[in-house]
RNA sequence: GUGGGUGUAGUUCAGUGGUUAGAGCGCCAGAUUGUGGCUCUGGAAGUCGUGGGUUCAACUCCCAUCACCCACC
């Protein structure tokens, strides 16, 4: 039987060991590395399929515990799959419900069987466990699913984090033998907080259960950056050369290409769409906040040199009115040019590394992007 | 002209003798990383129409005056 999700590593950039590859899925290929717009319910916010096509968009990522919710998987399941449903005939990857675990933490209850989540809409009782994420999942039909897994809270103690991860590896388990679906790819997904040996256990144990991808679960929740990056580099390198590595919820431009250097694949993240609504705007001199009174006669485009519809379009003066009146065109708009920028972006990465210059290209990059505010953490103030 | 009413933040309004006069909206700014987010947090902003008076103390009570609104001539 053919394997649903393949991937070829294409090239090895000389100057800085950052990879560039082809995943090919049922639904097409996708050339890494790649950052993954979010349509948590089958939608991206604001944002139709053509849209997405037309700004680059490769793969969408959607999710199994809000679509479960609704309208439900046996909905989707009806209408044909979660592609026919949401007119998207591009791949998509389902997030299992395990970030849920973690982001409605007050909400819920883990036990070794699953997860007793109260339902955030009704209050109702809801059981997930990796049994039937993956029943989901498989009724979602995306083209690849992630294993339902359990991630440690920033900080976390080491015998939680360890405890934590040793679950995600069991129910890692249990999602490889529910998983029945030929023409889906599950990926597993590394846990082990912020301990370089931990991480290195959870690469090593998932790596021997051989799954066609690997998602990097549990960075980005509040940590400064250089742990994020310390962990990247601790664990990456136990696992296999010749599959996709996936880190989950990144999506800072100056992360995304940190986390390309050390050998990421794939990249996610709400940040860019969920910035636009609020009127900010990623440029290659930084972040812009459109809303701010200074834009209010600014005939200039978002970010000059953009081809992307808005600053084709609309001027800075036009999209900031438009926010600051609530019009929906607004975060529509901001969420084009966000979307775009970090595909471009990517793009752009992709092309560096082919050509032996990605050092070159993160270099220029930093030269020109102010860091000031730029969604920092922690110890990077 | 007569009678009545209303004048407090940009705006709509609270505040009937007692620290430094408040709220909603608006304005300004900050936050946002596997989306419980048209969300969240913070800030600026008022010679209380004006001028007198009573009082230890006045946005508050009294007088005058100005502006606007309503009713009636």
């Amino acid at each position: 039987m053919n394997k649903p999700v393949t991937y070829e590593l294409q090239h090895v950039c000389q100057q800085s060991g950052a990879r560039a590859g082809l995943l090919t899925t049922p639904h097409g290929q996708i050339k890494t590395p790649v950052y993954m717009p979010v349509g948590t319910q089958a939608v991206v916010k604001a944002m139709t399929s053509p849209e997405m096509k037309a700004l680059g968009a490769q793969i969408l990522l959607s999710n199994t515990y809000h679509l479960n919710l609704r309208p439900g998987s046996q909905i989707i399941k009806a209408a044909g799959g979660l592609h026919r449903f949401m007119a998207w005939d591009l791949p998509i990857l389902t997030d299992s419900g395990g970030f849920q675990v973690f982001s409605l933490a007050e909400l819920n209850k883990i036990t070794e069987e699953g997860v007793a989540f109260r339902n955030h809409l009704d209050g109702s009782a809801l059981l997930m466990t990796p049994e039937s994420s993956m029943q989901i999942q498989q009724d979602l039909g995306a083209d690849i699913a992630m294993a339902f897994d359990v991630c440690s809270p920033y900080p976390c103690a080491y015998e939680d984090a360890k405890a934590d991860m040793e679950r995600t590896h069991r129910w890692a388990m249990r999602c490889k033998d529910a998983h029945k679906r030929p023409d889906q790819a599950l990926f597993g997904i590394v846990q082990g907080a912020f301990y370089k040996d931990l991480r290195i256990t959870s690469a090593q144990t998932l790596s021997q259960m051989d799954f066609p991808g690997y998602g990097i679960g549990g960075l980005s929740v509040g940590e400064p950056k250089d742990i994020m990056y310390e962990m990247l580099e601790a664990l990456i390198p136990h696992l296999p050369v010749n599959k996709p590595r996936y880190l989950m919820g990144v999506g800072t431009p100056d992360c995304l290409l940190e986390g390309v250097l050390r050998g990421v694949d794939m990249f996610d993240c709400v940040l860019a769409t969920r910035i636009a609504r609020n009127g900010t705007v990623l440029t290659r001199h930084g972040r812009l906040v459109v809303r701010n009174a200074r834009y209010k006669a600014d005939f200039a485009p978002l970010e000059e040199g953009c081809d992307c519809y808005t600053c084709l379009h609309h001027s800075r003066a036009y999209v900031r009115h438009l926010i600051n009146t609530g019009e929906i065109t607004g975060g529509r708009l901001c969420s084009i040019h966000n979307l775009r920028y970090l595909t471009r972006l990517m793009e752009g990465a992709r092309q560096a590394i082919l050509e032996d210059r990605f050092l070159d290209y993160i270099k220029d990059f930093y030269a020109l992007f102010d860091m000031r505010g730029a969604f920092n953490r922690g110890e990077d103030q």
